[in-house]
DNA sequence: GCGACAG
DNA sequence: ATCTTGTCGC
């Protein structure tokens, strides 16, 4: 089993979430000093739910490093309340991720999310809200930007550029596949940019999001299916 | 006031 | 994120 330090409540008003997130993104460490020699295991999560259904569905996956092969994935559903506000989405769904986080038996190395680390109004979206929490290296990916400025990125898989928040790098554009739409990469806590570039690259087996995201958003959809159907 | 706006 | 049919391109 993993543990998770509860450093706040998630019973909690917008505003109040603000207030924690303010606090919060002064205990982020943006550097790699503490990885792990050989990173050997890598972690990816995903939410899930339908429309007019109050259950949220989360799973983990664990996927070995660099083969991408997955070993494990643990899953956790319960009522969510918290709506989606642009800025908020760890209070919407943090809470599930971190109980399916906890029923993990191998703990990762490093863990990547689907959706933003620092590249966010406040400094601290949900992959480095779950890193606070995990206390482990963790990664943003996502799909859309969510604050921040960027230029042109090369047209092939590997290339990448600076996205900004006013003078301050917050994270990178980077091209995962070919000719297709990148995907918006940023520290989540204890790793560098450069180090999480390189993660989500390694991380790609042919298609837009890395494998411990594509597996977690698959395995999660899966799930959602088996589930019984709402009374 | 207006536009932007992870999932 | 979800819902939803077709359509375009490799
Ligand atoms: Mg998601």
């Amino acid at each position: 089993m993993l543990t998770t330090k509860p450093l706040h409540s998630w019973d909690v008003t917008c505003r109040e979430a603000v207030a924690i997130q303010q606090v919060l993104r002064e205990k982020l460490i943006l550097c790699d000093d503490e990885i792990p020699a050989p990173v050997c295991w890598i972690a990816g999560a995903d939410i899930s739910y339908s429309r007019g259904d109050d259950r949220f569905f989360g799973v983990v996956v664990m996927l070995s490093y660099p083969a991408m092969e997955m070993t494990e994935m643990s899953s956790f559903s319960a009522r969510v309340s918290f709506p989606y506000v642009p800025g908020l989405l760890s209070f919407r769904e943090g809470p599930i991720l971190l109980k399916a986080f906890e029923k993990l038996k191998q703990r990762p190395d490093i863990a990547l999310f689907d959706g933003q680390g620092i590249a966010h109004p406040r400094g601290i979206g949900l992959a480095s809200h779950m890193g606070l929490f995990l206390d482990l290296p963790t990664i943003g990916c996502a799909k859309t930007k969510l604050v921040g400025s960027y230029g042109e990125v090369g047209a092939e898989r590997g290339s990448f550029t600076d996205l900004y928040h006013g003078d301050s790098v917050i994270g990178a554009v980077v091209r995962t596949k070919s000719r297709v739409k990148p995907v918006f990469v940023s520290q989540g806590h204890r790793i560098g940019l450069k180090r999480a570039i390189e993660v989500v690259l390694a991380c790609g087996k042919g298609y837009r999001l890395p494998e411990p995201v594509r597996q977690a958003h698959l395995a999660v959809n899966r799930f959602r299916a088996e589930a019984p159907a709402r009374d």
